[in-house]
DNA sequence: CGGATTATTTTGATCGATCTAATCATGCCT
DNA sequence: AGGCATGATTAGATCGATCAAAATAATCCG
């Protein structure tokens, strides 16, 4: 490994004590402004850095900011939560912290971890992802005061008060909803989850709340199922061959919409008419538009919602670091923040 | 936060030195079998965890592995890399230790981090992926005596020796190039990188071994492009619509594949002779095999290779832990592992 | 039984930083 | 000039664990 510098060995080349150094590092405006340079130097000629344990032992804070990552479930959408990591590792740096990770499978394996982790490496802040009702997890730590940002709304209406950043899911189905009107659609379905999932109901009344301010009536319209490929096939076919009219489908994952793209070019709808009533066979395809603009989406020009990832990331850690590196006194209290998708136009719609 | 319980507290209430619990904990065939007893139900009692931080400060071991996480760059491959993240973090946690992660954009830019990272947090070993022909990184760690492992041979001849973990990419097209031989294909082409690259070198070679050891003449039978979904349909149309019959693609990767899925399905094809000149218009679609096992492969049925991900993380932990907590003088030095990857087999191949 | 061994436990110092409180300089004002 | 507030710097203690070495207890054996 390489040498060791320090706070000692900086105080010995500027010629002042331990305590010097540290004030003119943490506290320049303690120290007169031509010892401050001597010290600055000197930090430079070693190269010295703070050693984080060191600290964390006087200070009790440890500069670390810990998250789950989590298995790629059913795989597809996998890919938005290691984003966002990616997102909150930068942002994490630049603020000074870095990022650690822990696994479990659930709430209460969670909780374990999260008592695990305080005990060991005391992280000075969590982020979790997945929120969801009847989360167990935002209790405890607030509880135990630990700090922490969730990604993802809190969906329970009991659930206590804690910062959050999430994107707006409703105002992205809204807009591809409203995408598809322009083109020229009105009979436009929605393929999501069954109620009950904060996320999926979001981005089902962005849909039909723009729909029926477009005039349409939205019941009926809408098919709900697990987040399968196969499963968004059989719904989406199943609302393609009613007698509804649909032309267009707005879908609450990649996943669900690459289902519907498959049963839109199933050879036993080839014979349903148009929407366009008028025309003598000039049909157009089933538009689809996804959610969460996946690789996969990318991969066959599926139409898909964006998420503002990195940008969401950035905001935790500015929550954070508000939070823990408090300009306690001035300044509003940090507040949570709504982030809004892109619709990224592809072929699909 | 939670109430600190430190190892006082345990020595107080199992009515022992604090060195005595320390040695109850790490050191435990030397305390008498009672007196242990006693203290770990003390330990139990508290829920007395050991502060990383202050071990730290007198072990000089931090018990973290530290890790890059890139940018999704094309997006479809991306996912390789966050499945051994979570394999890395699984078997890390069983073995003691956690994950810190951090970004870099070049070599250059992640030695910078090394430093930093070294100076603060100590990590007790990185985990290198994407490892390159002229890598920097390995020697600057090697030079400090930091311990590594790398996910991926080092390619160059003049580089170093070091711990690693990887796949056997030869293997997995010569398995592939197998499984469509004895489905009766005989031309089979390969859409690779240019020259170059060690994975891609390596990829292509398995697939012209087993090629030739079938008494098929590879040559002509390969072309090369960057990994792009539109560069691969392209390569993958200028290889089929060529007089040499090709009837099957082995890809090196998932997104070249799904170009060659576009390529196959092009209509300017359709009056391609199949491969069996016999039979009258009984054609079957070329066959297509990927790389990586992606999202999108499951999502479009697409065969593909499957690297043991999880497996290879295990056994990046086991290498480093046997460097790190070293049962120094028995056993073996710790080997390097090269591991197979498995042939998924879907729709199309 | 008594000294030598071995087993078990304890005391004191230490890792590298920061906190507290004390010390030493300096400038200002009457 | 003396007193005092303010500025700048430093000495000593401390965070919670482990290391090294000393102290105490248990065991052995002629």
């Amino acid at each position: 490994m390489a040498e060791k510098v320090t706070i000692a060995d900086v105080a010995r080349l500027a010629g002042v004590s331990r305590q010097t150094v540290s004030n003119a590092l943490n506290n320049p405006d303690v120290v007169r402004e031509e010892t401050r340079q001597r010290v600055y130097r000197a930090v430079e000629q070693l190269g010295y850095r703070v050693n984080q344990a060191a600290r964390q032992m006087r200070t009790g804070r440890s500069r670390l900011i810990a998250i789950r990552i989590e298995p790629d479930r059913d795989g597809i959408n996998g890919s938005v939560l290691d984003r966002f990591l990616h997102g909150l590792t930068e942002s994490a740096a630049q603020a000074g912290y870095r990022v650690l990770l822990y696994t479990a499978d659930d709430d209460q394996a969670e909780i374990d971890t999260f008592e695990d982790l305080l005990g060991a490496y005391e992280p000075d802040a969590f982020v979790l992802t997945s929120t969801h009702h009847g989360d167990l997890r935002t209790a405890w730590l607030q509880e135990r005061r630990v700090p922490f940002v969730t990604f993802g709304r809190p969906w329970s209406s009991d659930s206590p008060k804690h910062l959050w950043v999430d994107v707006d899911g409703a105002a992205g189905t809204a807009a591809a909803t409203r995408h598809l009107l322009d083109a020229g659609h009105r009979v436009i379905g929605f393929l999501g989850w069954p109620p009950g999932s904060g996320v999926g109901d979001d981005r089902r009344e962005g849909w039909a709340r723009t729909l029926t301010a477009a005039g349409v009536d939205p019941a009926g319209l809408s098919r709900a199922t697990s987040d399968e490929v196969a499963d968004g096939e059989k719904a989406a076919y199943d609302l393609l061959r009613s007698d509804l009219g649909v032309t267009a489908l707005v879908c609450a994952s990649d996943s669900l919409a690459l289902g519907a793209l498959h049963a839109a070019r199933s050879p036993a709808l080839a014979w349903r008419p148009g929407r366009r009533g008028s025309g003598g066979g000039m049909e157009r395809p089933v538009a689809v538009i996804g959610f969460d603009d996946t690789p996969v989406a990318k991969a066959v020009g599926l139409t898909s919602l964006s998420q503002p990832l990195a940008q969401a990331a950035a905001q935790c850690v500015a929550l954070l670091t508000t939070l823990l590196d408090g300009h306690t006194g001035s300044g509003e209290p940090p507040a949570n923040v709504l982030l809004e998708p892109t619709l990224v136009i592809r072929q699909s719609a």
